[in-house]
DNA sequence: ATTATCTATAGATCTATAGATAATGC
DNA sequence: ATTATCTATAGATCTATAGATAATGC
């Protein structure tokens, strides 16, 4: 240990191009995620990755270049190995949890919505993916308005819990939170998991929540 | 009919300054609803009145004091002339409907969310108003909870069909969208009417939705 | 004379680029 | 020698202000 590699807090690092361009990305994250895409400056990305802000050009292009791999290199994960059926819950889980080990991509979304109108494309794209799969839960002729429906809450709580920090929604027991959307999202989305691994949902929340039926639809 | 008192377009008025500031006030309104506080630049908004941009300042101080006064003058008076049992379909019919006519404090909001801490404040304050009416809908311990739910709902469904435009939500039927969300909202908000004078809302959708049902809750 | 309106510009950001500097690999 | 990194700055916005101009009321 004769040499430290790094110099200071987030100061200089080793010289290597690749890690300085995870870091770069890594630290883009977490800034669109607290801030937004408009109100997070390459200035600051470049700073929390401890990395020169001219870097954050020659490796990426443009500052709109840089979300759209940060959009890219999230959110697919948790679209491919989550079983369809089990994808809003998921999802919702998520976006209760919050903080760093999560994926933020839709809370990088909802953040950045005023952006400009790549952003809104980005949030449609990412927004079609999530609904194209819960539309495969409904089998009724408007399986894609309900899916749409669905990812709507999800994104309006979201909104309201992480972005708005409302009370006492931002505040409340994810577990609780889950079941009153769950119990009242089983009319119009069939087929999500009412039992079974996922019966501890209901252990704290009141028992107005879950009384969704299976096979209720009529035709 | 000498003289027209107006030349151009958005040409040059009368000199009026109450009536500037009001053309000045209704430009706001519009372009923070079209594209949000932030990309709503002074120079559009006074464009748009037909005014010179310094006069914005003169009139109300800063963008920011504007966009309160925007934001101060919409909104409330939904509140206070509909019933609580009726004020969540009709904001959302308000939202569904969209246009110039209806109320866009909310979707002034959805658009402005990333703009500054500011806004994020103003927007819990209209959410609080909404939801301290709505909450007076369930009679169950966790009442306030469950009316954050559901104006999550509310602006989860107007942020993917207003501002992301995500099909087939952007271009469903209004009455489809409110049988299917009232009718899923039916067990979470109690006294949300399923019948009477509401019945043409289920004219046009499946007969999957609406199935709510009155005193269902046990405790 | 009063004051609504306009011109011109200060001052603060922010993205992006050109070219200099310096740490590594050979 | 190569190339990762840094310095300095161009160029484009945007909010806000100071002071000039001109349309009204008396």
């Amino acid at each position: 240990m004769g040499e430290t590699p790094q110099r200071g807090t987030a100061g200089a690092h080793r010289r290597d191009a690749q890690g300085t361009r995870l870091r770069l990305l890594d630290a883009a994250s977490e800034l669109f995620a607290e801030r937004g895409y408009e109100r997070a400056t390459v200035r600051d990305i470049a700073a929390r990755a401890g990395a020169n802000q001219a870097l954050l050009f020659r490796y990426f292009g443009s500052k709109k270049a840089l979300f759209g791999e940060v959009m890219a290199r999230g959110g697919q994960e948790q679209l491919r190995t989550t079983p369809a059926d089990r994808l809003f819950e998921v999802a919702l889980r998520g976006m209760l949890a919050g903080g760093a080990e999560s994926d933020r991509s839709l809370e990088v979304c909802l953040r950045s919505i005023g952006g400009s109108d790549e952003i809104g494309d980005a949030l449609r794209g990412l927004g079609e993916e999530y609904a194209d799969v819960l539309a495969t839960l409904s089998r009724s002729e408007n399986g894609g308005l309900r899916a749409d429906l669905a990812l709507s809450w999800l994104l309006g709580i979201g909104l309201m819990r992480v972005v708005v920090a409302k009370e006492p929604l931002a505040s409340a027991d994810p577990d609780t939170v889950c079941a009153l959307v769950t119990g009242a999202l089983g009319s119009l989305l069939e087929s999500l998991p009412d039992g079974g691994e996922e019966a501890d949902v209901l252990r704290s929340s009141d028992s107005a929540a879950g009384h969704h039926r299976r096979g209720e639809t009529p035709a």
